[in-house]
DNA sequence: AGTCATCACTCGTAAGGACAAGTGACGTCA
DNA sequence: TGACGTCACTTGTCCTTACGAGTGATGACT
């Protein structure tokens, strides 16, 4: 029996409405929407057009829809899991991260031989199509059942010059972070976040719901002329966990790095 | 004339198709994909069908799709804008923000008082419902376009604790700090960064495109006994900037912010 | 009492038709 | 030649119909 007739399309208007009654509290976190029939009835209007209207709440990510149950407004809920982007050292030199304890590795990390490609190329300052060694992992945090994708790219020359590094390019990354300190490079690291939306892949692999965008962080190790000596990635599910970091005043006005 | 047959649903193997000739490079970045009507007489199915699976593509961040035209192939072109998290300070005790510089005000700065949610009271140590300063900016950067949301958020106890600030709350931030610094205040910050799909009012305050997730940032000046002071919310377009950080090794294995 | 088939409800998929609305090119008319 | 209307093409919206498939409760049968 709601009414409306002001924006442009039906199903927009149908959506407004929902939209409105989830935002407002209406409609409770968790709770079963109206099914598609009854939405029918009480919108006056024919089921591509409801449809259509859940499609849109889907996209935006307010509701989950789950086969033969209902619409579900989705509890939004801040992500239970902290990542904290932080190096330390310990008194014997060895490097330890905050998030090295969470994670379990889901399966036997995969090494391959790859190059690099037009994203991985900028980071690392290469060109295109320079040789890399490759290590993916999938990893789990079984506390909260979050899953992550993590890579390694470690080019052929750096590699070569550690003879440690060659031998067995896919060891964890603070392990590669000591072998590298060990080899006398003075190590400092730059981090670069982005999002997008995943692939069907993607999606599989980290067990992401509707509309859910992932994370993405690179962190380069620089030598400490700020040549990149290694590339390390991370993607996760964004509703899953969140990126902290913490930032301490510089003395002087640092120049920029991209000029 | 392409036959599929593997996976479930029809639509979604027209829409495995064509997204395999996207990442294959057989339809290549920008050009124009066949229309639903070729689509239709090439895989033999309806318009729905096809339809959905474009819909589908649409929500993969794959395709942009214009009304009259036809589907493009998305440029996944890397965000064009990098956002360095970095503070510094001038031999005056100024503080200095890389990203100060490029920011345009596209509006006039909107300011309120508000509460503490859910969300920014965890993140200032508030309960909910404390009273805080608000100051919302649309910001736009001349150079490549690209918009920004930023806010403010400063609690009453600090603001009246520093008159200066009570007297006009919605400086810029590096001038909020200033003013904190003067008062005798020492700072540090965390960041927090997460991702999630823009509501309708982001979308237009951000003119995003389909399937572009939002980045948001949460900065927090902290006092030296770690006590938050205030709160700057920075939330743009993830297809347009991203964000770096710069990393040193601590020298102790530094014990958990969050017991 | 326990097991399992059935049923009623949910959303998912697929097809058909019809018309509106944006876009650009072509051709006519002044 | 120039301006403008028309037309063919595109996607957008909306409806109707039909059936498949997941879920849970009900009830009958063993």
């Amino acid at each position: 029996m709601s009414e409306i007739q002001r924006p442009g399309a039906l199903y927009q208007q149908v959506a407004a409405a929902i939209r409105e009654a989830i935002l407002s509290g209406e409609f409770a976190p968790d709770s079963l929407l109206p099914s598609e029939a009854q939405l029918m009835t009480r919108y006056a209007v024919s089921r591509p057009t409801v449809r259509n209207a859940i499609a849109a709440l889907r996209t935006e990510g307010l509701i989950d829809v789950r086969h033969g149950k209902g619409s579900f407004v989705r509890s939004s809920g801040q992500p239970t899991l902290t990542l904290e982007r932080r190096i330390s050292r310990t008194r014997e030199g060895k490097f330890v991260m905050p998030t090295g304890d969470i994670w379990q590795e889901a399966e036997e990390p995969h090494t391959y031989r790859t190059r690099t490609t037009k994203s991985t190329g900028r980071l690392l300052q290469l060109g295109e199509e320079e040789a890399l060694f490759g290590c993916d992992r999938l990893l789990i945090d079984p506390g909260t059942g979050t899953r992550a994708m993590h890579r390694t790219l470690i080019p052929f020359e750096v590699a070569e010059a550690v003879p440690l590094l060659g031998e067995e390019p896919c060891k964890p990354a603070a392990a590669v972070y000591w072998v590298l300190a060990q080899a006398g490079h003075n190590l400092t690291w730059t981090e670069t976040v982005r999002a997008h939306m995943p692939l069907p892949d993607e999606r599989a692999a980290l067990q992401l719901p509707d509309a859910t965008p992932v994370l993405h962080v690179a962190r380069v190790a620089h030598d400490a002329d700020e040549r990149p000596l290694m590339l390390e990635e991370l993607r996760f599910g964004a509703d899953r966990a969140e990126l902290a970091y913490r930032i301490t005043a510089d003395k002087q006005p640092a120049r920029r790095t991209r000029p």
